[in-house]
DNA sequence: TCCCAGTTTAGAATCATTCTAATTTGCTTG
DNA sequence: CAAGCAAATTAGAATGATTCTAAACTGGGA
């Protein structure tokens, strides 16, 4: 067990970034952060991570996750991703980019920023703000 | 009642409109072509047009008008948009162009495809093709 | 240690959508 | 016009993601 990122390491970074966001660390929030907010980018939905948070021992109630996942978006420690068919996915990458979606599995990719950009929006209807910008390329399997 | 668009006339128009992209015109798909086909540019979701179906006298099951809202889709006659909240809600407006949304009340506006021009897409996954691209600007009141 | 606002919880409720199995309808052929 | 069959429509049940509710718990300060 003497891998890396020892757990209580982690959840020691997790529960600093909680706090530096403005969230109490509860064990469910670290829980969550440690599977989350530390390893590469992924989009990741509700159940999906139930799953994971059973494997890890830490099983919770599934309104805990969504209020989570909620507040964790608020807070900017994640990205909801509204395009895909039912479910609302969060994903772990804050950088500005956009996605490919695989219509027939829900499957989302990166686009890579380096490869694209999105010119200047045009002006926004008064008296409003923008929250933010979703592009997404729906995709089909050829043949 | 010797106003435009008697219901008559429209009602040919929109069978042969059916027709031509494949579709059997049945009472329910020509009522729902009467709506959604004639008028302005609108955006409206299964429930909306059930209501006013009603109204028109023309009420029909759910099912029905969420198989006619698909057929409608895959034939080209309505575009899905499927980046609001929780339902998908049909854009009657072919050309290509991407919309503001209200993330409080759900509404969509269209982003004047004349002030906004998007840029070549990258190099999409092997083994795919592209459907359709949406883009939306989330939008929050100000102040 | 005590306390309380903030959290978590199980389970019910909601809401859009899809499914099912049975009925009806539009066309085509005789 | 009559018969027949596939395509459409239907009511209502089923599904699945998400939110709500009201009660129990907990983190951290006084």
């Amino acid at each position: 067990m003497a891998g890396l990122n020892p757990s209580h390491l982690l959840s020691q970074a997790s529960a600093d970034r909680l706090r530096g966001a403005g969230l109490r660390p509860t064990r469910q929030r670290i829980a969550i952060a440690d599977l989350l907010l530390a390893g590469p980018p992924r989009h990741i939905s509700a159940e999906q991570l139930r799953d994971e948070l059973v494997s890890a021992g830490q099983p919770m109630a599934l309104a805990t996750i969504y209020n989570c996942l909620h507040q964790f978006a608020e807070a900017g420690l994640l990205r909801p991703v509204h395009h895909v068919g039912d479910a609302v996915l969060y994903d772990t990458n804050l950088r500005d980019h956009f996605h490919f979606i695989d219509v027939e599995t829900g499957e989302l990719m990166d686009i890579d920023p380096g490869n694209f950009t999105l010119p200047d929006l045009p002006e926004l209807p008064a008296g409003y703000e923008a929250e933010s910008i979703e592009l997404s390329v729906r995709l089909r399997r050829k043949g």
